[in-house]
RNA sequence: AGGACUAUAGCUCAGUUGGUUAGAGCGCUACCUUGACAUGGUAGAGGUCCCCAGUUCGAAUCUGGGUAGUCCUACCA
């Protein structure tokens, strides 16, 4: 083995063989396993929120599948309607060609050709991360079958009566030209105007305060071309008298009724509101109230039409409203046409003031356009109903979130679900099964045959297909079931379904958790006919940000490839990838001076298995992880560790023990005829045993970052640090006899190879390269690691006996290291150690670990003194009651050593003021729990008693 | 506007049902190339657990109120 752990030397090859050997697939033994990857935009790349993603399911699937489970994990990606597209009209865009020019037909497959060439980029960087999922069984939402479940999806929904077709005001993206729905609109907080307009009144009418106009402050004063009315509150007594009058529109000149509605808020502004019921949420529902006429002023591009398109509140066309818009603004995007309604205004005299105003403006998720409410016909969901028992499945438990307290965000957006308007106004995508007939019938169904068939249309009758496609999300609805053969097929959905655990981001809560639990409690039942939820557990993390805390983004630049951390990047070519392809050229020098300022040194190499346990480590309570570069750096130290570990193991044990002399795994800790073990040997079995159970203890409760810690601190600070070299004056010891080195040799060989199937779901690929070479050594055979059994605790292994001699000798070997580092006693220097005032138990165990004593801390001698036998002037530590005594002449100054005493006294000093002020509370003492009062009373008396004897040594060597 | 979450060492974070001498990693200081490892070893320094009240014999932990930050949902024209 090389001296240093090279990461890229192991990784690749291990996942090719695991890859093509099939390790990957179920097993087809055991109780199933079963996670689905959250299907990542098949066009783009992952970035470091996959990163953790990945690394806490394949954390999962690996231990799951060492357990013995049959364990299958679902990989595939998603089409992603509009970002997709957006991408490929905007490379087309860059060579001149937009995708009408192209037409549909053609356009789909410039995407299916983006998809084939950039696919490959997510598969890759799964398989870089290790993640040990079924590449057999990888699906995209665009397959025929996932295709097919749309379908099947969509007609049984209708059937059903929870999808229709309407006409509503819906979030229009004028830049995407398509419906999106509530979730995908972002408010952004912006500094507006609120204008103050004057409407005259009709007839000669006046206000209570004799003035012939209402004033109404709008923030989108483009709308008022639209208005069907001005609404006050019922019981607004400046009004009250002017209800069910007219103001003259003005620039329209249309009358419109002034109206009484709750809606209004007589405090806020004039306690007048222009109504546009056609390009206003509120609006809208005040106009249903009142049955008002909706003025469509707006066309797709949001540009003032020429004439209102009008209609009545239920859709119908109202003729006897004059609906021209004057002409001037005919054509005007609707920010040009506001300006210059506000000047028409100023110049009528009816432009009041104009406040400044903070509000909150829609945005599409995607175009960043600002979003107009605009009336079209659309698809939709009808989610109350859905809603019922998804609800229901969390509340009872079937469901639980981890944390907890996302079920709270869950409970509060479900309970007040609003439809959900699937179509979209895009080419890719899956294509609505609908078609309709010459005069505007819709029919529903697979295909148009199924259409023909079911309602006994001939072939005389022209159908022509919806145009529209599904909302993405439709699709991702359906995944947990959809990727396993449903509807046509129900073999591994019986095995796999309801899946065990979702691992994603609280983020797409709403846009994909909620809307799998309704889907699949609506398609898939249990044997008894009862709903089926998709998942048993969800499991949601945070994300990941930046050093400083920032969400990653290309915009901001800042993003991280989880491939650079694996493999290392310079600072060069970190600054290129960051600064290419930039929607905002001019952010580059921003990016490229932050970049060089976090990274001066490019990014080193960590590897896989550092950068796995690093996501782990920091996945502790679903909060968002800040990614500090000296996490990674440590745990690429961790790897390194483990494998000089390894290699010492190796170098001590390899052509040492033949087969013959092997013992059984399991009988590890006993002792046998021709192995004899130290207490050395049965301590780190012991504590091994304890980790064992805390892991497991960990991984169900899905704290990996405990995990994570209890393999380090087990592997790092018992295993490396103490059993090492616990082990180095046995094999290195002369006169050892073969049993003692047998043993062990074969505890360092086979802890280890335990060890490596613990760590095993976290770093699989330094695991498995070292445990080619221990595990035969430990009397294993087997092809791979990843099919090895979980280590599983046994009660009989744990030894407190063995742990309490070890502690001993570590309290020991750490009292003597402290007086050498304090005093300064160079390391080289091999000094005479005393014991003193010790049990018979102490004495036991210093003839029994000497050895170890003397190697460890590096000593001449270590000697036990006699009751009686008068001990040298020395530097003292204690080990309960017994000294360690290091004689001080020629070695430690006098003073120094008073210093150090006087430290030591200060601390138990602090100490026992602390117990003693609670002991001698009489409250305490009556009132908590008995086992708590005696535990303050033997700490405040071993405090005592340690302090009696270092003042008595203080004062000895004062007294010199 | 409502709600959630966060605040612990210089930095990034753990800290279970209230009882710990409040921990880890990184960083820092000193010493050390000793036969697994300098991607290392040994020793050490470093904390008013955001603030204020309360409950309790006892609070980093529970309650209330602040402050600061992050986020979600809804939204007043």
């Amino acid at each position: 083995m090389d001296k240093t752990y090279q990461p890229h030397a192991i990784e690749r090859s291990w996942y090719q063989t695991w890859e093509k050997k099939g390790y990957f697939k179920p097993s087809g033994q055991g109780d199933p396993y079963c996670i689905m990857i959250p299907p990542p935009n098949v066009t783009g790349s992952l970035h470091m929120g996959h990163g953790f993603n990945n690394a806490i399911m394949d954390s999962l699937i690996r231990y799951h599948r060492m357990k013995g489970h049959n364990t299958l994990w679902q990989p595939g990606c998603d089409h992603a309607g509009i970002a997709t597209q957006m991408v490929v009209e905007r490379q087309l865009g860059a060579q001149g060609v937009s995708r009408h020019d192209l037409g549909r037909d053609a356009f789909i497959d410039k995407i299916w050709e983006w998809k084939e060439q950039s696919g490959g980029t997510i598969t890759n960087q799964i398989r870089r991360l290790g993640s040990s999922v079924d590449w057999s069984r990888e699906r995209f939402t665009m397959d025929e079958g996932l295709s097919e479940a749309v379908k099947e999806a969509f007609v049984r929904l209708h059937k059903d009566g929870l999808i229709y077709r309407g006409k509503r005001l819906v979030n229009w993206d004028p830049a995407l030209h398509t419906a999106i729905s509530d979730l995908e609109v972002e408010n952004v907080d912006d500094k507006g105007s609120l204008w103050h307009f004057r409407y005259p009144l009709a007839d000669g009418a006046k206000t209570a305060t004799g003035l012939d106009y209402l004033t109404v402050a709008t923030t989108r004063p483009e709308t008022m071309l639209g208005d069907s009315a001005v609404a006050v509150h019922p019981e607004d007594a400046r009004y009250l008298g002017l209800v069910g009058q007219e103001v003259i529109l003005p620039l329209v000149n249309r009358r419109i009724p002034i109206i009484a509605d709750d809606y209004v808020d007589p405090a806020f502004g004039t306690g007048c509101v222009k109504i546009t019921p056609a390009h206003d949420f509120n609006d809208y529902e005040v106009g249903k109230r009142h049955r008002l006429p909706l003025f469509n002023i707006l066309d797709r591009d949001a540009a003032i039409l020429a004439r209102a398109e009008v209609f009545n509140i239920d859709g119908s066309v109202n003729s006897e409203v004059d609906a021209s818009l004057p002409a001037a603004y005919a054509g005007l995007d609707r920010f040009v046409a506001r300006k210059q309604i506000v000047t028409d205004f100023e110049c009528l005299g009816l432009l009041e003031k104009i406040d400044d105003h903070a509000l909150k403006v829609p945005m599409g998720d995607r175009s960043h356009a600002v979003i107009e409410p605009w009336l079209t016909d659309q698809w939709y969901v009808s989610a109350k109903e859905l809603a019922k028992p998804a609800i229901k499945a969390v509340e009872d438990g079937e469901i639980q979130f981890v944390p907890k307290q996302y079920e709270n965000m869950y409970f509060s957006w479900m309970r007040d679900i609003q439809d959900w308007c699937i179509s979209r106004q895009l080419w890719w995508g899956h294509r609505i099964p609908a078609w309709y007939d010459a005069s505007g019938q819709v029919y529903v169904g697979r295909d148009e045959a199924e259409v023909r068939r079911e309602h006994s249309l001939g072939d005389e009758i022209v159908l022509r297909q919806d145009e529209d496609v599904l909302d993405t999300w439709f699709s991702s609805a359906l995944w947990t079931f959809s990727t396993l053969d449903w509807p046509k097929d129900d073999n591994l959905l019986k095995t796999f379904h309801a899946t065990d655990v979702l691992v994603t981001g609280f983020d797409i809560i709403f846009f994909w958790v909620a809307r799998m639990i309704m889907m699949s409690m609506h398609f898939i039942k249990n044997d008894d006919g009862t709903p089926q939820v998709p998942f048993k557990h969800v499991y949601v993390h945070g994300l990941v940000r930046d050093s400083l805390g920032h969400k990653m983004s290309k915009s901001k630049g800042n993003v991280l490839d989880p491939l650079d951390l694996i493999d290392g990047i310079t600072l060069d070519q970190l600054v290129e990838k960051r600064t290419a392809n930039m929607m905002q050229p001019k952010l580059a020098a921003k990016i490229e001076k932050q970049t060089r300022n976090e990274f001066p040194q490019g990014i080193a190499s960590y590897g896989t298995d550092a950068l796995r346990f690093t996501f782990c480590s920091l996945a502790s309570t679903g909060r968002d992880i800040k990614f500090d570069m000296g996490r990674i750096e440590g745990y690429r130290n961790f790897c390194n560790k483990i494998w000089n570990a390894a290699r010492y193991v190796l170098m001590n044990a390899e052509q040492q023990d033949d087969q013959g002399n092997m013992i059984a795994a399991k009988d590890c800790g006993q002792q046998g005829g021709e192995i004899e073990l130290t207490q050395a040997d049965r301590w780190i079995v012991s504590r091994l045993q304890h980790t064992e159970l805390q892991i497991d203890k960990a991984m169900s409760e899905f704290r990996f970052d405990q995990a994570a810690q209890q393999l380090f601190e087990f592997i790092w600070n018992e295993y490396c640090d103490w059993y090492l070299e616990l082990s180095k004056p046995v094999l290195w010891d002369e006169n050892a006899s073969a049993a003692q080195l047998r043993g062990t040799r074969q505890t360092l060989v086979q802890v280890l190879e335990t060890a490596l199937r613990l760590a095993h779901p976290f770093m699989p690929f330094i695991t498995e390269e070292i445990w080619q070479r221990v595990a035969p050594l430990a009397g294993i055979s087997g092809a791979t690691i990843m099919q090895q059994p979980y280590p599983q605790a046994e009660q009989s292994k744990i030894n407190p006996q063995a742990e309490a001699d070890i502690e001993w000798l570590k309290g020991a070997i750490l009292g003597i290291r402290n007086i050498r580092g304090e005093m300064n006693i160079s390391p080289a220097k091999h000094i005479n150690v005393l014991f003193a005032n010790g049990s018979s138990d102490d004495q036991a165990r210093l003839n029994a670990n000497r050895p170890s004593l003397i190697k460890m801390a590096n000593l001449a001698s270590a000697t036990w003194l006699e009751a009686g036998t008068e001990a040298p002037l020395s530097a003292t530590s204690l080990v309960g009651e017994m000294q360690v005594l290091v004689p001080m002449a020629g070695l430690i100054d006098k003073d120094a050593e008073l210093g150090r005493l006087q430290k030591e006294l200060d601390k138990l000093g602090k100490l026992i003021a602390q117990v003693e002020a609670k002991l001698s509370n009489p409250k305490f003492v009556d009132k908590a729990p008995e086992e708590v009062v005696a535990k303050e009373r033997a700490k405040a008396d071993e405090a005592r008693s340690a302090a009696e004897k270092l003042q008595q040594q203080c004062d000895k060597i004062a007294a010199l």
